[in-house]
DNA sequence: AGAATTAGTGTAAAAAATACACATTTAAAG
DNA sequence: CTTTAAATGTGTATTTTTTACACTAATTCT
């Protein structure tokens, strides 16, 4: 332990998988490769990790670079070091994802924008090195944080409407929801301002707005209380025929 | 990315919280270090990972250095590797936490035994490094993991009474469980082989003997059904006076 | 035989989840 | 101006789950 600088010599990265939404579909940014191996596919953004730099950091500024957006939700997911996962050796990535407004990404202010482009998560069939296996990572993360955490609202603008909102849920769970228990679920958590304004340029009755309310997230949790989407479970509820 | 041996040197470890249940307490396995620095203390094992390992097979290998045991409960935590988190260089560190049946652990078998003591996870108060977080971070992911996983059977010897199964429940999500309701919670699940034996050498009523059958939990998934504890939510819900 | 100790169970009330259908509001089309 | 299209928004009965609560049963020890 005392010769820590001559130990063995390896790689050390980080991986961020950076989520978008939009519209319907849950997104996630990939960028085209500039070097070997795998030049030019597609692949997750990582970069090495600098000596004078601590995990959370690297990862705070892959987002940056790529993105030009500081101070978004970002959060470890789970370190890939099989032995063999770099071609050219030892490297072993620590995986962070994080959502991000898409709106407010902003190309111009990315460093590497031009070869940066979201992409459907449901599409994304084949990526390199191991990242095929991180992204299932993350998007697991991103379900289960989704249902006990009020972190969907990152991926939304300041001003949603509900049906926006479970668009969202809809899109990262994988499965279509009950609108009115959806919205019962929602509000009674009082976690939202209802702004009175309404949607407008649509072609249809017009929704409301609302906004998330971290000060309300904080007195709902000095309560006790937690917040939590069941899990789906499988059950045969429908209604049964009466008797007369 | 091509010139990866001489990036930065850094070395990786990985860190093992070993979980096991004795009786009515949680305990976790510490090594009383044989370096510097922190000689002398005790800390969590941990060991450097080699070239030709995969990450698993690092912490499976500390693991079996310690207790001679093999094919245990082990899951990969969170990675720690704040710039100074060790004062001789840059280290980072790999968590994982395992789940041991306490009676199984053998001392002899292990190599380096002497060093290494159960200590009552709520006992422990200080630890080198930043391993207080570490462990912190571990328990947090038991507490989580006892809830939506049938994984609290790791810690409890192949037969064990329900008072056995909720006392280790009390202990990792400290909290007290009312009985009734933790056996037909548990029970109702249909996971577990009612041996029809009983309890010996108790002086009271023997208690039923259970066994964990990792058989039907796979069927209890493959037929879309999910396993959770709730978490404890603050509610009043005493029962109303009723009104005459 | 009786005391001590823990195991084991039944049920009513409250809360939460689920399933289901229609009226409302707006813009667009005619 | 009227009608149509499209999405918003809401109420309630049923079922399931959770919660709270108190007694009897089985065994050892004295």
């Amino acid at each position: 332990m005392t010769d820590l600088n001559n130990f063995f010599k390896s790689a050390f990265t980080v991986d961020n998988v950076i989520f978008g939404f939009d519209e319907a579909d849950l997104k996630v940014l990939l960028i085209k490769r500039g070097e070997e191996p795998y030049k030019d596919t597609w692949a997750l953004p990582g970069y090495f990790v600098y000596p004078n730099e601590n995990l959370d950091e690297a990862a705070g500024r892959v987002l940056e670079e790529l993105t030009g957006l500081r101070n978004v939700f970002l959060e470890q997911v789970k370190t890939f070091g099989a032995v063999n996962r770099h071609p050219f050796g030892r490297v072993i990535t620590v995986a962070y994802f994080s959502l991000v407004k898409i709106n407010a990404y902003n190309v111009q202010a990315a460093s590497i924008a031009s070869d940066a482009e979201w992409h459907s998560v449901s599409d994304v069939k084949d990526l390199p090195f191991d990242h095929m296996e991180i992204l299932q990572a993350c998007f697991n993360r991103l379900k289960w944080s989704i249902r006990t955490r009020p972190v969907g609202f990152e991926l939304l603008p300041p001003k949603f409407t509900l049906t926006e909102l479970q668009h969202l849920y809809e899109a990262i769970l994988e499965t279509p929801l009950e609108k009115r228990n959806f919205r019962k679920k929602i509000l009674s958590m009082n976690l939202l301002i209802d702004l009175e304004e309404s949607q407008e340029g649509v072609a249809h009755r017009p929704a409301r707005l609302y906004q998330f309310d971290p000060e309300k997230y904080r007195q709902f949790l000095s309560e006790g209380f937690i917040f939590e989407l069941k899990e789906t479970k499988k059950r045969d509820n429908r209604r049964k025929l009466q008797e007369v």
